[in-house]
DNA sequence: CACCAATGTAGTCAATGTCAACATTGCGCT
DNA sequence: AGCGCAATGTTGACATTGACTACATTGGTG
């Protein structure tokens, strides 16, 4: 081959794939994901990429395993640097949680629309629980601690996480008609373990 | 033209083209939607559609925009018909809420996922607000009511959407890990109105 | 070193959205 | 009544796309 030619083998296009893909779903929604364009972007051929996803669902799918285990991250590191008590991981969570939800509203909301192909679900499935999973842990905690009283804890924390992701999607949406979304996530806060304290 | 033939014009084709679009939309997602198939089924030919909505976006809109007159008018109806203690009005509101997004699933994510175009936005904006409205209303009642501490009603409101609209669309996904959403909802709107009901 | 699995290419096909040119119809205005 | 025009529908065309098949190139491994 010649000195400007490119190599035959790409060498890491399933990367550059992926890497452009979330670039392009951010900016263009997921409508505007294309393989044949991806393809053009990486410089190779309309059908290389099928080497690497079956389908257009299949990188869909991979995209939204790689948020997962993002947001899962995130979410992970937040709750170990916070401070031990309840009040303040679930705070520091759902934070964190917030801040995902408006860094990759697309993403984001691909992640939650779930036409999860029923085959490979088994991955990313694990990797969905994960936040329900956090804020499970949260609330057994804050039971420990006397600071909730008893009920499932599934219940209470599918309260507490329904009510952030439903801000967070509002917000990512411009839907707050103008409210800050700290404020509103502040009110939240304040609501529910307020109303959580007592038997 | 003889006896069984179609007449030239339609008559209807735009009342057919939705109601058809919609009932795909809920069988098959938003992107099993497409006009050729459309047109195909309502006997038409392939560009009649274009008549009636400029691309495929127009058609959408449309879908949303009747989702969310039909979305308001049981929303109104519900808090008429419910109890006038605003207790039961939100009690009432939120299960109809769910219950709509239970039975339109497809519909109620693409009413949310909002990607209106800029144009035709007016009038969806318009019938996207009401939920929130209805919801801001009933917490004025009720801090009027002296149920309900003082504080921005729309903080407050959004609070108590935003929580039910997250359980709607976790519900709506499969992502309650087996709890009941009539159980969900019953524990959020506890929680809400023991966190609310002291300053 | 020979072989083979992985990776990439070229060509093709059906489906789709969109546009332009043309046909048919019904309604309003004179 | 009837003329004319806007609304509605048809036909044909084109570019884009996802998906499939056959083939080419490469690098690692027995």
């Amino acid at each position: 081959m010649s000195a400007a030619e490119q190599p035959y083998h790409h060498g890491s296009l399933r990367q550059v794939l992926l890497a452009r893909a979330e670039s392009t779903l951010e900016q263009d929604g997921v409508d505007g994901l294309s393989l044949r364009q991806l393809a053009r972007e990486a410089g190779v051929s309309h059908a290389a990429p099928s080497k690497h996803f079956r389908d257009r669902q299949a990188l869909l799918d991979a995209l939204v395993e790689q948020g997962f285990h993002r947001l899962t991250k995130a979410l992970e590191q937040a709750f170990e640097e916070a401070d031990s008590h309840p009040r303040a991981r679930l705070g520091a969570v759902a934070g964190t949680y917030v801040t995902f939800a408006l860094t990759h509203r697309e993403l984001l909301a691909l992640m939650y629309s779930s036409k999860l192909a029923p085959g490979a679900a088994t991955e990313v499935v694990e990797a969905g629980r994960t936040p329900m999973d956090l804020t499970v842990r949260i609330i057994t905690e804050a039971q420990a601690a006397g600071d909730v009283g008893p009920g499932d804890p599934l219940h209470i924390a599918l309260v507490a996480f329904a009510t952030f992701h439903g801000i967070a999607t509002l917000a990512a949406g411009g839907m707050l008609y103008g409210a800050p979304v700290d404020d509103v996530v502040a009110a939240a806060s304040d609501t529910f373990w307020r109303g959580l304290s007592q038997g």
